[in-house]
DNA sequence: TATCTTTGCCTAACGGTGTTAAATTATTTT
DNA sequence: AAAATAATTTAACACCGTTAGGCAAAGATA
């Protein structure tokens, strides 16, 4: 039969109906409100249908990570091509990162493993007094010409974003990588980590 | 009845056995795997015991980070009066911080939102295109007599780091600010990163 | 001591989840 | 038209968070 074609056409196009309809959801109501039943109602299928196209619900989530991964590659592409000098190309490739995180946020969200978090209703005193203490002791070692709040808090968050950023890409990646590869991070992460600190200081200071 | 106080004592208690057996479970089996069920098994109760000392599950979820945030503030701490020197301190209060992070891997995921991520089994080619992609600007930019495999990994981290962390923080935070807060964050992040950006290029080439 | 009230705890249930097997309907092939 | 194949649904399982109702032991009251 020549329908054969058309038949993996439909089959493909209620394939990709399966994505579209998950990420729509996720967009309205979120990644914990995302059930094989909200997604059979979208496309107007019963549940057990998404098993043809998918093993399960982990698979489905992994196909959406890596659309996201190529669109994410796309864009970082794209940013480069729009500069000729290196420097320049590089700053932009990362902008473009940090664009897509917020303009894709639900795909990022899967992607890196962030959950927006459950626990964020009234951030009690307890959560303020880490942040305190840092934020004290940044203060100390800003020269007194610079001392604004403003000024504190950029490091204050230039400080956190790195350790922080460097514990998450490290945690979301720890259970795929084996133990050797897990023993190579350790020191490449210490090195980082101890570049990135001593240079935001030194540049506090000068 | 003097027995009075006894009986709040053992109240506190299973309080806290539900504390303690929660993030046994967490630390064997996951957060994912975490429920009431499980929990009242554990200290030899049923499911509905456990709402009569918390609410309901967010609000057990809830004290666990708060108990995360005061470990973590305790180690800052502890940290800082190590040293005298304000830089010397500094630097072992965002250390002190570091290691928290992974002594107590599973308080961090929940104070952070960190999903120890599904879909991390076989990082397919799309993973690697936007990495490379990066990576290569940056070889590009490094100077000859720099330009090691190691080098290069080191500054892909740092930008990744600082870029990824300031997303992160500023997803899992988005829904507990205002709009006010969100937009003076807006601003901030900007300044924030576009400084890291350049900190680190410069750094590179220097 | 005997009744009443409170407390502690459990059983049963509701509606939801991911997932599978069987039954049913529709389509194609013979 | 009958048989075989495919597409889809229904029904069920085991789990989830959560709530209502009941049972039994303990405490208070008389």
């Amino acid at each position: 039969m020549a329908s054969k074609d058309r038949i993996q056409k439909l089959k493909d196009d209620t394939r990709c109906n399966i994505l579209a309809a998950s990420l729509n959801i996720v967009k309205e109501e979120g990644w914990s409100s995302l059930s094989m039943r909200k997604i059979a109602d979208k496309i107007d299928y019963t549940a057990p249908i998404i098993y043809e196209y998918f093993n399960n619900k982990e698979a489905l989530l992994k196909e959406l990570t890596r659309i996201g991964y190529i669109k994410l590659a796309n864009e970082i592409e794209e940013a480069r091509d729009k500069f000729t000098d290196a420097a320049e190309q590089l700053e932009a490739m990362w902008m473009a990162y940090w664009n897509f995180a917020f303009k894709e946020k639900e795909l990022y969200q899967i992607m890196f493993g962030i959950e927006a978090n459950c626990c964020v209703g009234n951030p009690c005193s307890e959560v303020q007094r880490a942040s305190n203490l840092l934020w004290d002791k940044i203060e100390e070692i800003v020269p007194a010409d610079k001392r604004t709040e403003e000024y504190i808090d950029t490091k204050y968050y230039t400080f956190w974003s790195v350790v922080h950023g460097l514990v998450s890409i490290n945690m979301t990646r720890q259970l795929a990588a084996g133990n050797n590869e897990q023993q190579w991070g350790k020191d490449i992460n210490k090195q980082v980590l101890k570049d990135a600190l001593e240079g935001i200081i030194s540049s506090i200071r000068r």
